[in-house]
DNA sequence: GTTCATTTCGAAATCGTTTTCGTTAATCAA
DNA sequence: TTGATTAACGAAAACGATTTCGAAATGAAC
């Protein structure tokens, strides 16, 4: 009933603790016959060791912690998948939290994962989190932290990210390109760098193409959960102040979505009437109607890279060298469909 | 730069281990002056317990393993979140890994988890698993497992599931008492529960309405990824083979969307020709055109009910009482959206 | 037969807590 | 004064593994 130890192997071979322990991890000084003897009995045994045990020792847990705002979220969940996937790779386990988005609730686990020992976290920051003390405090205790896809440019770690900005800017871009001459935007929150970094990219566009920037076009959403409702709700608006908007860039699909549907029930012409681009490329854009031109964000990959970057940081703690962050850039591409018009050949 | 230790706060008030770890734990036999002083250096210091000693000698690790067949999923990731959310509330951890469908990895993962002690296991089966051993082994150890969704009724622990068969059992039964009188049904995978459990329940819809069952019409596919291509592939399949088919019922709701979507494409009106049914309820499945009438999978209550349970069953193990095992059985209910006809009134 | 090297094993310390069981000193009753 | 009681603390043994440092045994070399 009770899990077997080292102890149990050894009682029952006549031997010490130590040989036992030494022929199971292959040591030189013990001789073939006895590790042979060793390694027979502890597989009849199903021996597995006490993970406390030898974490307590060798001060590493083979554990790391994931902070996530949101889990049912495509995008989200697509990161989790590549971290999972190459954690269990390297031999890590991920212990998995959610923060909803609250900055209290972030601070806890935070601290929930150092009593924990993991040895490194990844994070995707709260909507609601501007402090970094709580992030400060793992740096300095020297465990490797990677901030993903919602990060705070002035901690000092390691960062896995797409340009939101360039992402952006090739998006409006592209409703430029396909004729649009009054580009509305959805920005969502305030405060994330995401949403401050797609704006700028919407704005730059619109500049370099000698349009005029009206703050009056970009909708804000204080609740700024990115959901379905949102879209709706700023379609409805923009369809009362502006008559003459044929174009919106909008900051996450799923608000896409919801202004998509607000427009199909309110008879308004995708894209003629107005176009539509998106961001993340959530599996759902491809399969409404008209589907969604969007920019893909590739979640699992990032999640590979920030576990990546995670082990190569816990690598250089364990061999004591100082940590080199990086930060990674990973690629993102404009994925046309029918909620955009043609690029228009001719002209410009 | 070290974590701190009981022992340095001992050494800094000039008081044993003991009285350190005694005060912290509001022993009666410390006084209130130290116990005093020793919280409030401990707080100064942040101190924090080495959670692998504590579960070292307490032989508790206050963490779970989850494994789930697919993370990137509408249902999964709503289960994933309610089991967070329940065990962060008990002061439980989540250690997630998936299986990918594929039996070795479980059984690997299984072992995995155990060797990391957690204190109980969480686990949706991976369609590929028939063999139960690595299951067993579990039990076998005194340790709390609970299966959700794709169970194995064979394997005597704790359940929480939907009633597949008489969820389906409405699904079909709507399809006829919307007028449809040849259904067909695309099924997934063989060998899953749900599977067989939701073709059990088509079935005896069908001869309970005194209606033939055609075994020609269940489609069965091998791959069993239940993905949107599966879904068009089947459509497709389906239309040329049973040109009288009016209504589908369908395993999963992305199949669904994919059938619908070759629908679409051929001009195939829903629910006119031919009306269709989901199962899971996907955010997606209410956002696409037609809306998807379906069966609502309730995944947040569906993780929560198994984490209650699993906590329950680590009580009694804790208690050194027997593990009573339960069988839970969540509501679905039927979801009436535009892929289906109204109910007709005056027949039936 | 002595010396030295090599092979093979074990004793013991250690990781940071928890908990049992004493021990000491102070207090109180008689 | 003596004995019993109580309050406040500590020593030490766990928990299960790892690792350092020796020790014993064997063989080789002279």
């Amino acid at each position: 009933m009770k899990p077997v130890t080292l102890k149990e192997i050894a009682d029952q071979l006549n031997i010490s603790v130590t040989t036992v322990s030494k022929a199971l991890k292959d040591y030189p000084d013990i001789s073939k016959k006895t590790k042979a003897l060793v390694k027979e009995l502890a597989q009849t045994l199903n021996y597995k060791p006490n993970a406390f045990a030898v974490n307590l020792r060798t001060k590493e847990s083979k554990t790391i912690g994931l902070i996530i705002p949101e889990i049912v979220h495509h995008f989200f969940s697509s990161v989790i998948k590549g971290i999972v996937a190459q954690a269990e790779k390297k031999g890590y386990l991920v212990i998995i939290l959610q923060s909803n988005e609250s900055y209290e609730l972030e601070k806890k686990q935070i601290q929930l994962l150092l009593r924990q020992r993991v040895d490194g976290i990844l994070i995707s920051l709260a909507n609601g989190t501007a402090d970094y003390n709580h992030l400060t405090d793992v740096l300095a205790q020297d465990k490797p932290l990677v901030m993903f896809d919602k990060i705070a440019k002035l901690v000092k770690c390691s960062k896995v990210i797409i340009d939101d900005r360039k992402a952006a800017y090739v998006a409006t871009q592209h409703l430029i390109d396909t004729g649009c001459k009054r580009i509305a935007h959805f920005r969502g929150a305030l405060l994330p760098q995401n949403s401050i970094d797609r704006f700028l990219g919407y704005k730059k566009a619109l500049l370099d193409n000698n349009m005029p920037y009206d703050p009056s076009l970009v909708y804000i959403c204080e609740c700024g959960d990115n959901s379905f409702e949102e879209g709706k709700m700023n379609a409805r608006q923009l369809l009362k102040d502006h008559k003459d908007v044929d174009g919106i860039f909008i900051n996450t699909d799923l608000v896409a979505i919801g202004a998509i549907t607000e427009f199909n029930e309110q008879g308004v012409k995708i894209p003629e009437d107005i176009a539509v681009v998106g961001f993340s490329n959530w599996f759902m854009s491809s399969v409404i109607s008209p589907s969604l031109t969007t920019i893909d964000q590739p979640g699992y990959e990032m999640g590979k890279a920030a576990f990546k970057q995670l082990y190569k940081e816990m690598q250089q703690v364990k061999n004591k060298e100082a940590i080199v962050y990086k930060d990674i850039v990973l690629e993102t591409g404009l994925i046309k469909r029918q909620s955009t018009k043609e690029v228009l050949l001719g002209e410009v």
